[in-house]
DNA sequence: CTGAATCAGTTGCAGTTGCAATTAATTTGT
DNA sequence: ACAAATTAATTGCAACTGCAACTGATTCAG
């Protein structure tokens, strides 16, 4: 009996061994040629579009995305005004980046900070007038980027899947 | 008939306003709530994907992902080697961005210079054995994210399709 | 109530990027 | 054949990023 439970507890072992390994396999197959295309030009449409839209903006005196992006955020917030961590958050930037984008924008009077009364470490980023008018001139630039270089290529059916594709891409990222 | 003339001229100036204005309406217009939720979708997707991966790379003492960009680009090359600015244009950098990252990667050993007979100014990058290691070692991790980041979430026919935009986006971006 | 743990925001530092200027070699127009 | 233009790669500089350490305020456990 003692033998017997001693090789089903090394053959439980082997078992497992070799199941992972084949759940590893399976893995790369399921990783297909096409699936690793797509990645890849994922990437390339990324770094292309950016750099064009950049490259636009900057062609136009105009500040770079993630200017537009911390401007965009603070636009749509409830007074126009966002704890900076929540910021942070909002635009993807970890903390001590998004202090120092903040500082930058604030030398420029687009934003300003405001002490929170509730807490008191804390900052509110606030958008100015300037940075509404700032905004909207980006947004010329901007919005006709993403139409010329991404929207138009995209009909109304493509994009609902492509948004149905990204909402899982995004939301199983999570975990 | 000068008057006419005069108020004729006037009038394509005004016509051509309204016109230019029509259709700058027409392109925010076009640029529909949907299409603008899927490039925010996609900026956002290729954050968290990057940093996600970027991250697992860390945890497991490899190189970021440029690092394998270069290795891999050179692993597929003819003789493994490749001139910098070919090489630059495959990892969509700019030459001095290349410069250094070769030197990077050259002091880690992974891949060496190599001067160029027929053009003296220019170099190859070779990479090296220890690069091919290395190039394999990373894949374990890179793959496994691409996998289950990205892939997991696209079935044939999805990815086919994604493909199938993403070759229109970047295509249609050299313009 | 108080000391430890957590949290908000900032700062220092090392590493990376983009841009413009530089060096050296090759190609081109005349 | 040679000066001018172009190309390959590099370098200097300023700006930006990520990470870890820090300051000060708040929360939580006992």
């Amino acid at each position: 009996m003692i033998a017997i439970a001693t090789i089903s507890s090394e053959l439980l072992h082997i078992v497992a061994i070799v199941i992972k390994s084949l759940l590893t396999k399976s893995m790369s197959i399921n990783l297909s040629k096409a699936h690793n295309l797509a990645w890849r030009k994922f990437l390339t449409a990324h770094v292309l579009l950016i750099e064009q839209i950049e490259q636009d903006l900057a062609q136009a005196d105009l500040p770079s995305l993630s200017w537009y992006d911390v401007l965009f955020v603070l636009s749509e917030a409830p007074e126009h005004k966002l704890r900076l961590h929540e910021l942070a958050q909002a635009v993807l930037l970890t903390r001590s980046n998004l202090t120092r984008l903040v500082d930058r924008l604030e030398v420029a009077g687009l934003i300003r900070r405001e002490q929170c009364s509730s807490d008191r470490r804390g900052a509110f980023a606030v958008i100015t007038d300037e940075g509404h008018k700032m905004l909207d001139r980006m947004w010329v630039v901007y919005g006709q980027g993403i139409e010329q270089y991404f929207a138009c290529h995209l009909n109304t059916t493509e994009v609902k899947f492509l948004i149905k594709i990204l909402n899982r891409i995004t939301s199983l990222t999570d975990n």
